[in-house]
RNA sequence: GUCCCCAUCGUCUAGAGGCCUAGGACACCACCCUUUCAAGGUGGCGACACGGGUUCGAAUCCCGUUGGGGACGCCA
């Protein structure tokens, strides 16, 4: 049997971690079996469903990378199809119409949680009543009858069996009275007609799962295999939400974290293998199984995504992270680029890319070899220019420079140590004032690094700039 | 309140009865390296929620307590 699994969003918002996550599982759970990966809108609730989310949506997996196998099933299209199984159920004396007014129903819950607390709700009092008693006037909803004894167990791949008695569980709506199907039967019968063998989502759903279990015997299809994830949680331990500053992922792609961080770090929130720490995706997907998936929920930890980002960007391709600096620097400043900029981005990003956590930061400290002379100087590099001495050194460094035949890193630095060895001075003495000329700051690559990329022309021009 | 789930360093986790004086990673601290800042290296700090069982032996199994989370809509 092929694994056929799906994601299937609401689009009410952007698409957040914890959506990630559970988009990232689907996903290398049918890669790892070679089986599809589906994606459904959950869109029934037309007045919470816009464009734009379901735009986010898209865009924030094909960012993420995770390509989906099927044209995506807008679930509001297939009402039809959800409202003749619900009357097929009532055919079939599997369902009843329930004409409770919506006061009355409020009532129940009051009931219910006064005396007690209890989970059912509705007392099914039209499941077995004379439908020649239905008030004029209402329209009503129609409900799945569930059992009204006995228990029933999910064997969830993640949470193990679990065992709820069916007295806790009420005979819920599957259409409502105005004649759109609800959630609960658009979800099974979208998950069958889809042909979905797993169902990984949120345990939060858990409960769900129970009611589905029902309507999918009711319908007498098999009902898929459930792997129900915990939740991510914010630092405080609750459920993540916006008051902890949860983002799309797309707020995430601006504030410069690479995709393939990301994916690393939602894998190995709640999954883990041995003491694996960098897995690389095609690897996520030879070991991913749903065995290895904790039960307890992870708190977001941006710390930890920030490091592993670090790691790729460290080891990133320098012609894409080019590409990448290039588009932020693009229209950023009025300064125009250097017609060298890219060129020297290509040699320079690699040192640059150790120091940065982000591909903000990147382009941050990209900026010493975007621009020609003259640079801007921050203060420190400004204090370290202003003693005169420094400067009558650079002049003399300056001159050795012009000289030098082969202009590479190594012999970069034996000239500059030679020099400063001649002149009696600690290589300090002659590196940082040079930093300061160079890159108009005291914090840096290299320095010979720095002079190489840079090559022989520029540095001499801003060397003359800053000991002007 | 009722139902369901969970419980190892601050955080993510390893651990499937003896390999555990509990391992790794992030964060933090110190030192080393060093032309700055990083990166890197070395070391340090730091946890089995509690109480009962079961067992020769329990972080691992069982029960309870406590704590946390989730679900209780004609929302999804």
């Amino acid at each position: 049997m092929t694994v056929v699994t799906r994601f299937a969003p609401s689009p009410t918002g952007f698409l957040h971690i914890g959506g990630a996550r559970t988009a990232l599982f689907n996903w290398l759970y049918a890669r790892h079996h070679g089986g599809e990966f589906t994606l459904r809108i959950e869109d029934t609730d037309l007045k919470r469903s816009t464009d734009e989310a379901i735009a986010a949506i898209f865009h924030g997996l094909e960012w993420l990378g995770l390509d989906w196998d099927r044209e995506p099933v807008f679930q509001s299209r297939n009402a039809d199809r959800h409202r003749a199984v619900a009357e097929q159920l009532l055919a079939e004396g599997k369902a009843y119409r329930c004409y409770c007014a919506p006061e009355e129903l409020a009532e129940m819950r009051e009931n219910a949680r006064t005396s007690g607390g209890s989970t059912r709700i509705y007392d099914g009092r039209w499941r077995d009543r004379d439908p020649a008693d239905a008030p004029a006037g209402i329209d009503p909803a129609i409900r799945i009858k569930m059992p009204l004894t006995g228990d029933t167990t999910i064997a969830d791949m993640v949470q193990g069996e679990v065992t709820r008695t069916n007295d806790t569980l009420d005979d819920f709506i599957i259409l409502r009275s105005d004649g759109t199907p609800t959630y609960m039967l658009a979800v099974v019968v979208d998950d069958h007609d889809m042909g979905v063998t797993h169902t990984i989502r949120g345990d939060d759903h858990l409960n769900n799962a129970f009611r589905q279990h029902h309507l999918f015997a009711a319908c007498s299809w098999e009902t898929p295999k459930f792997a129900h994830i915990p939740l991510i949680h914010g630092a405080d331990g609750t459920k993540l939400s916006k008051r902890h500053g949860a983002l799309g992922v797309e707020a995430y792609a601006e504030m410069g974290i690479l995709p393939a961080a990301m994916r690393n770090y939602l894998l190995r929130l709640g999954w883990s293998h041995g003491d694996d720490e960098i897995i690389a995706t095609e690897q996520a997907i030879e070991w991913f199984d749903l065995d290895s998936v904790g039960r307890s929920p992870a708190r977001f930890d941006m710390d930890r995504l920030l490091n592993l980002n670090a790691h790729y960007l460290k080891n990133g391709d320098p012609a894409a992270l080019t590409a990448d600096v290039m588009a932020r620097a693009g229209g950023a400043t009025g300064k125009s680029l250097s017609p060298d900029a890219e060129a020297r981005l290509v040699a320079g990003v690699p040192g640059l890319a150790q120091r940065a956590n982000t591909l903000v930061e990147l382009s941050e400290i990209s900026s010493l070899y975007l621009y020609d002379a003259p640079l801007e100087m921050n203060e420190k590099a400004q204090a370290a220019l202003a003693d005169p001495e420094a400067r009558a050194r650079l002049s003399a460094l300056a001159d050795a420079l012009e000289n030098l035949k082969l202009w590479d890193e190594a012999e970069l630095d034996r000239l500059v140590r030679e020099f400063a060895e001649t002149h009696d001075l600690k290589l300090g003495q002659v590196a940082q004032p040079l930093r300061a000329a160079l890159t108009g700051s005291n914090v840096s690559p290299g320095i010979f690094e720095v002079m190489a990329v840079l090559g022989q022309v520029e540095t001499l021009a801003r060397l003359a700039h800053a000991t002007a």
